[in-house]
DNA sequence: GTCTATAGTTCGATAGAC
DNA sequence: GTCTATCGAACTATAGAC
């Protein structure tokens, strides 16, 4: 068997994840019904008819875009969950540090951008549409169980409605760190940068546990 | 001067006013880039023409339908807040129900829908795009500015740069209200309803002020 | 696997009658 | 102030050559 005409789609720096790259990006900055397909294939740099080829239509690469770092988020948030368990006793701080830093890493993981995937992530968590609710069900739900419980593990005085609540308000701050709008510095004059992930982490985790212990 | 053909602008009931209504409610299901002018037209029984002749385009009808609500939102906010101040000592739970209390009554206004505007105000608020940016700034940020005036008045230990902090993240807990997605329900078995107002301030009002004091 | 070319649809906006 | 009719642009998706 001779070599191939061109790189495999599980091969990186192919086209096939060049148009996934690409398309996270667009996806980000446009959202779904904002973003065309020919922008993607432009930044990609292949022709349009490849998207179709490697994904069939538009709503088949936005699921492959989120289902690729969807993985990579949980199943960190999953070992980190698994690693303080292991441990032994689970501290509310170490839970929600668990929780954001992967999403973080994920962020940040295209060089070129300002974290891309992040703000997708945002939009699916707010929109109403059937596609996000479906995405955000088989990805993010399971995750999100588990969170819960560690939630009343760490905390036995909470409820199991008032976890659910907990970590719903968990993930509304979050929001406001991978939004990434800009708003935190237009308020604060240049005081408060919501791009520096690790300085906003450091308010972030106190907040959430002052706010989860005080529904106790 | 004789009698109109039709009703004026300013008239509740008028054609004016129709499409700002079914304007909320498209623009609140489908996005911005998601709303097609022809299914506002339809919705509020007006040629699409008309839509241009009110509000020139579609970002002008899209303003009109933000500056509506913005304006009673923020004025009942900042009336809240002298109210309490007024009444002598800040209270940070006063505070944060004074926040929040507007956008509710705003989002039930309209009777048939389940609160549109509020799902217009969270992807306001998560938005990078310049016209959204632009809105935030113009409608929100002054008020803004008076609540993290507030948190640090009720709260002295807090700095500046937390209380702004502290705003966003509220914010960010807020959204989790406004935005409506059934996730609470679908997580708790039906335990949580994101969908009752008053039962969510009761939960998010203690969790944002124990968030807030324990940025101190 | 990748490209070019284009079909077919939908959308925002305009023109002009009433 | 409101409607009908339509233009022109943009989009997704497909067909077919290589």
């Amino acid at each position: 068997m001779t070599e191939q005409v061109n790189q495999q789609r599980d091969e990186p720096g192919g086209r096939f994840d060049a148009i996934l790259d690409a398309a996270e990006q667009v996806f980000a900055d446009s959202g779904y019904d904002g973003t065309a397909l020919r922008e993607i294939a432009g930044k990609a740099g292949v022709a349009q008819g490849l998207i179709h080829y490697h994904f069939d239509n538009k709503a088949g690469l936005f699921e492959r875009v989120v289902a690729r770092r969807s993985g990579q988020i949980n199943e960190a948030r999953a070992e980190n969950l698994e690693k303080l368990r292991a441990e032994g006793t689970l501290r509310l701080e170490d839970i929600v540090e668990a929780l954001f830093r992967p999403t973080i890493e994920a962020g940040i993981e295209l060089a070129e951008d300002g974290g891309s995937f992040s703000r997708i992530l945002v939009s699916l968590a707010n929109s109403t549409d059937p596609m996000a609710q479906s995405l955000t069900e088989t990805y993010y739900d399971p995750i999100a169980q588990n969170y819960i419980a560690a939630l009343q593990q760490a905390e036995p005085a909470l409820s199991r409605a008032d976890a659910v609540w907990a970590y719903m308000f968990a993930i509304g701050v979050g929001m406001t760190m991978m939004a990434k709008t800009g708003r935190p510095k237009r308020l604060s004059d240049g005081l408060c940068d919501d791009g520096d992930a690790d300085l906003m982490l450091a308010r972030i985790v106190p907040f959430i546990c002052g706010g989860v212990r005080a529904l106790t």
